[in-house]
DNA sequence: TCGATTACTGAAATCGTTTACAGCACACTC
DNA sequence: GAGTGTGCTGTAAACGATTTCAGTAATCGA
């Protein structure tokens, strides 16, 4: 019995008289014999595995991201490997070279501006997907969230409500999608003749933590907002804490937004009216888009947009009547 | 120049003179090379991979699991391959023989009592850490979360505040977390001389829809309960906005406590009591065990527990006066 | 000057598979 | 009965690294 025929079973390829493939698979379960994936990825050069690489594995967002990833990854046959909380052009690198032949392709998600550049080098050596990347979007596959727009229109729904103060919590610095839902929240107001008053826009990092302490200045300014919109769900949450601490109401002395839409916005009391945004699906998507072109071999580069819609709940006062 | 040399240059092993290293190092760069994983794993028979198999990647807890393996992972320098939502033999089955040489190790999350006796045949075949397994924990290394003592606990603190008539809701059936807590709060009870009344344990999944519908028929009983204990805290979450939508007050019509923690417990509305769970720690742990049955081979098995403190913020009306 | 030691480099086996190719029996055709 | 398929199985060469062992040149001591 040799080792080929053995493979021919295992793959039910070929002819095998079906006499040899019984004594095979009797003898296998017999054994417990399973075969060794990184010899068969050696010379198939299939890993049947993707590789995940995102800044921070921190909070529901991403918890999403990996499921939605996972889902259709799973589907396919295809398992994850992930890496977290690279930002640093050295550390990208080095994850990178330690998953050369141990995955077919990668998802990165690096809103990070400055890592951005680091990907340049990457181009079209090896199937990548580029999620919520900024810049260097068009030269890879790449899925984004349409923020400008989910922003913009957030905050149009707070200027008809009668809003005319409204205070921005920003996100990190060098952050694509923050800058985005920024410049989402600039449009808005210059769109309906207000001019943005940079005193209004506070900077968070997308932390609960950050968004309980953004309330403080905001509420100290002379001339206080009406209305907080938060880049985040999870800094919107930190708000509404804050808020509450200071015996403050939502949505009757201040109205609240958040952009994410995470399950638990639902759940919170005023429950969060928020930019919503099918975070699993961004996963789905964006590992579709890789299984795609691991399978279809040579295609034209392929930019998706992800649209939001928005969520009126309570915390910013409800419908426009 | 050979391949040896470029491996021995690669790997700073034995003597390399200095001219042929920097050569090597040159070209390498210059060609963009990085050493190939699988072939690697080949021959020194080390994936620096670790297997992570969970039940589902829904919400916050396993979030925070995923999290807390991936940092101390890969502060010793090993991936996580993920997989997810096994409950069945024949699933669990296939992702471990998917996997085999591509990890190292395995950590192990079912909680489904069912699922584990299919991990019997594992024994000792291969480095396996479980991850709240019930009956054969000890057949391998293992951590698990003090669930009995948290749920007494947190009853016991429900009583000496008074409550008499609690309702728990509990988790899956066959699910040996949510088994343990359920156990924890009968204790909790028959200890103060009160018979658990059955009609107040009301089943959910875990979920906060599940949470949000097991309130109903808890109002609907002739004697209502005054408390409402949720086997975890997205069941907990579900039943505070359904009392809202009541109109009922927490704590003051009925006190509400969860068991996690998990980080928006704290910013919900009144703040939640739980029995806290450092969930990123249970995942450091478990990592940590099992890279030091890598690292070390054959050492006697360890059993883990984690404990858990008492959290009381207002959602049952604070500390006891 | 010669052998021994040292410092380095190369050849070749190895890991566990897949797969192209060759080989072998048997049946079929002419 | 010779030639030609057909159906199956085995041999051996990959895949890309690591590692043992042997080989070579330089250095050293006597």
């Amino acid at each position: 019995m040799s080792v080929a025929t053995v493979s021919r079973v295992w793959n039910e390829a070929a002819f095998v008289s079906p006499e040899t493939r019984q004594r095979v698979a009797a003898v296998a379960t017999r054994l417990g014999y399973s075969p060794h994936g990184a010899a068969r990825s050696l010379i198939t050069r299939i890993t049947h595995a993707l590789g995940v690489l995102l800044p921070d594995l921190y909070g529901e967002f991403f918890s999403e991201i990996i499921r939605g990833i996972d889902h259709t990854a799973q589907a396919a046959g295809y398992h994850i490997l992930v890496s977290s909380s690279h930002d640093s052009k050295v550390e990208i690198d080095a994850v990178l070279r330690s998953m050369r032949g141990r995955v077919d392709g990668m998802i990165i998600m690096s809103p990070d501006l400055e890592a951005q550049r680091t990907l340049h080098a990457l181009q079209g050596s090896f199937p990548v997907v580029l999620l919520n990347g900024g810049a260097e979007a068009n030269a890879f596959d790449s899925i984004t969230i349409e923020n400008h727009e989910g922003a913009r229109a957030m905050v149009r729904h707070l200027l008809a409500r009668g809003h005319t103060r409204i205070a921005m919590i920003g996100g990190p610095q060098r952050n694509y999608d923050a800058a985005e839902r920024l410049r989402g929240y600039r449009t808005a107001l210059t769109e309906s003749g207000i001019t943005p008053d940079e005193s209004l826009v506070v900077q968070g990092d997308f932390s609960e933590l950050s968004g309980h302490r953004a309330v403080k200045p905001l509420l100290e300014l002379e001339q206080r907002p009406t209305a907080i919109f938060a880049a985040n769900d999870s800094m919107a949450i930190g708000a509404l804490s804050a808020l509450h601490e200071r015996g403050l109401r939502v949505p009757e002395d201040v109205a609240v937004a958040g952009f994410d839409d995470i399950p638990l916005a639902r759940y919170m009391n005023p429950q969060l009216s928020t930019v919503h945004v099918d975070i699993a699906k961004l996963g789905e998507r964006a590992a579709a888009l890789l299984l795609s072109s691991l399978l279809q071999g040579a295609r034209p580069r392929q930019q998706l947009q992800l649209s939001t819609t928005l969520v009126i709940r309570s915390s910013c006062g409800g419908l426009v009547s």
